[in-house]
DNA sequence: GCCGTTTTCGGCCCGACTGTTTTCAGTCG
């Protein structure tokens, strides 16, 4: 679970590391906008997917140490040592000087990037995502060089789906600035609990706001010490009870100050959501109840019932305690009552990871740090599976391949774990690529020389609706093809889904042993919990990978496992919860 | 700006797709 060690200190070690990672890509990205040499600027990106990776906290390196990392030489290194004595980069600052941060803002926009967002700054005076949209009502794009009626449209249209995430943050994001507060505010004197709650503790795929509970007799010297937080760049309000304030990620957010009885109903009445608390609301009504977030008190005489802890509250209700992640109004509180409600997975049911990268393709580490890493976990068994060769990019071939699977045979059992006696098991995999008529990249036999197969969409995602699901259904009925990853492929904020009938896709699933992926990276959340919920009904069995690219992303596997709970999981239905004999029996998938 | 060597400068994942253009620039994975 997050306590767990490896976890905590990857993600102690991730926030300095992300905050440079942040600034050499802001600086590439500055680079790019401003006509600076592209090769210069992909280094600068490289260095920053580098840093954001690393294993080690980069803000305790010194010169020499920080050159050790990829992609980081003496310039960048002298940088990253600039920012931690004087707090900013005076190369950084002379770019922000020349480029609006609102021109940077707009390559956020999917088919804008940096040529196009400097055109439009230099041309028309544009700097912000409304005023760009203002303009294209107007007409005043097509006339640039290089636009026209369609850039306009397309254009719309990616600015329709940056906005659709309503300014939302993704979970990774606001998880770390949500623990960052409740660590902070657990040592002010007086504080005797201190949780978040709200979206975030339902684990919703994204949170718009962060709700933060504390229960204290003496609030002042909590809200004091949290206005003063070194992220919050304005206080929106403050009093006895409440305090809210904005910090420099744009996020928003609340702390409530209740008095230690009240915990377990405030809690409650924090975490949502609030179709959930008007459901159960109404069974405290038809009890003769009032439930606030002070408490539970009988209506009559106005006494108060109980409201030290959830379970409590729920209990009064003629209900069993109710995992937050399934706080949704959807069906939770029938099955409660009917007392069915699911054994959910939890993280520390996982045995292994099944999807995952090393630096042979994209990754960030070797082979060896990666194994170690999942080790350190606990697992019992860890897959590697590295892109095939269509994925050109990646630049795979079989030789490649084999002498990676060689290298994988020599260390399997040799990590020593807490989740197998033998030492981790090291399964040797691939992600392949299911191409627009559904191919992958291998013949069978080369295939049936691997552990097990990913197979995944990586382009063509405008093909029609009947092509996509064929697509799909069709690397499902592939007999060496074991998991389908990121099923719809969307990434949050960016890309839709695509449009295949996902209940075929799911069908085909069930009846061909072909797991489908909930991949736990923040950017995707793939499948998401609403699909997962219909997929279980057509008897499917899932994944939970990581899609790790580097070692710190091994722990992105508690936003899977909280999506996968909000799909109502068990253990039974996650494949890799299973001891490693039943595992290989799934991948076998009835070949001969 | 980094890397790697065939060491001190040349190459840097590469191909497809789209919309604009009339032969290519920009974006994306």
């Amino acid at each position: 679970m997050r306590w767990c060690e490896a976890v905590k200190y990857s993600e102690v070690v991730a926030r300095s590391n992300d905050e440079v990672a942040a600034l050499l890509q802001e600086y590439a990205d500055l680079i790019s906008i401003t006509g600076g040499d592209a090769f210069r600027a992909r280094v600068y990106e490289k260095a920053a997917r580098a840093v954001g990776g690393h294993h080690a906290d980069v803000s305790a390196l010194d010169l020499k140490g920080l050159q050790e990392i990829a992609n980081v030489g003496k310039s960048i290194a002298q940088k990253v040592l600039e920012y931690f004595d004087t707090g900013s980069v005076s190369a950084v600052e002379e770019l922000r000087a020349k480029i609006p941060a609102g021109v940077r803002r707009l390559t956020a926009i999917p088919t804008l990037g940096p040529k196009k967002a400097l055109t439009v700054y230099e041309e028309l005076g544009i700097s912000s995502v409304e005023e760009l949209a203002e303009a294209i009502q107007q007409e005043r794009l097509r006339d640039l060089k290089g636009f026209g009626p369609k850039t306009e449209e397309n254009i719309l249209h990616g600015i329709e789906l940056l906005q659709s995430s309503g300014g939302r943050v993704q979970l990774d994001v606001a998880m770390g600035l949500a623990e960052d507060v409740v660590g902070a505010l657990t040592e002010v004197p007086g504080c005797e609990r201190c949780a978040y709650a709200g979206s975030l503790r339902r684990v919703r795929e994204t949170i718009g706001d962060i709700d933060i509970l504390a229960a204290s007799t003496k609030p002042a010297p909590l809200m004091r010490a949290f206005t003063r937080l070194p992220y919050v760049t304005e206080v929106i309000g403050t009093g006895e009870k409440k305090t809210s304030v904005r910090t420099t990620k744009g996020l928003n957010v609340d702390l409530r100050v209740v008095p230690p009885d009240s915990w377990g109903a405030a809690l409650q009445y924090f975490t949502g959501s609030k179709a959930h608390n008007i459901r159960t609301r109404e069974r405290a009504v038809h009890h003769k109840l009032k439930l606030s977030e002070y408490g539970l008190f009988d209506v009559e005489t106005g006494e108060k019932i109980v409201s030290e802890t959830e379970e409590e509250v729920y209990a009064r209700l003629g209900l069993p305690w109710i995992p937050p992640t399934l706080r949704e109004d959807r069906g939770e509180i029938e099955a409660g009552l009917r007392d069915e409600l699911p054994d959910l997975v939890a993280e520390s049911d996982l045995r292994g990871d099944l999807h995952t990268h090393t630096d042979l393709t994209d990754g960030l580490a070797p082979l060896e740090e990666m194994a170690e890493a999942a080790a350190a976990r606990g697992y019992a068994y860890y897959a590697i599976t590295d892109h095939a060769p269509d994925m050109a990019m990646q630049r795979m071939t079989d030789e490649r391949m084999l002498a990676q699977r060689a290298r994988v045979r020599e260390l399997d059992g040799t990590y020593p774990t807490r989740g197998r006696r033998g030492g981790l098991r090291l399964l040797h995999g691939t992600e392949l690529n299911i191409g627009p008529d559904g191919e992958v990249d291998w013949p069978d036999d080369f295939l049936a020389g691997f552990d097990l197969c990913v197979a995944s969409v990586h382009s063509h995602f405008n093909q029609t609706r009947d092509a996509l699901t064929r697509r799909l259904v069709r690397a499902c009925e592939n007999p060496y093809v074991n998991i389908i990853g990121h099923p719809t492929t969307r990434i949050l904020g960016k890309r839709p889904g695509i449009d295949a009938d996902l209940d075929a896709v799911f069908a085909a699933c069930a009846r061909t042993g072909t797991a489908l992926e909930i991949n736990a990276h923040p950017d995707r959340l793939d499948l998401r919990d609403e699909d997962i919920l219909r997929a279980r009904r057509h008897g499917v069995r899932f994944a939970v990978n990581s899609d790790a690219h580097a070692v710190p992303h091994l722990g992105n596997m508690r936003y899977g496992i909280g999506t996968a709970q909000r799909g109502w999981l068990t253990p039974a239905d996650v494949i890799n919860t299973w001891p490693e004999r039943r595992l290989r029996t799934f991948l076998r998938k009835g070949r001969s």
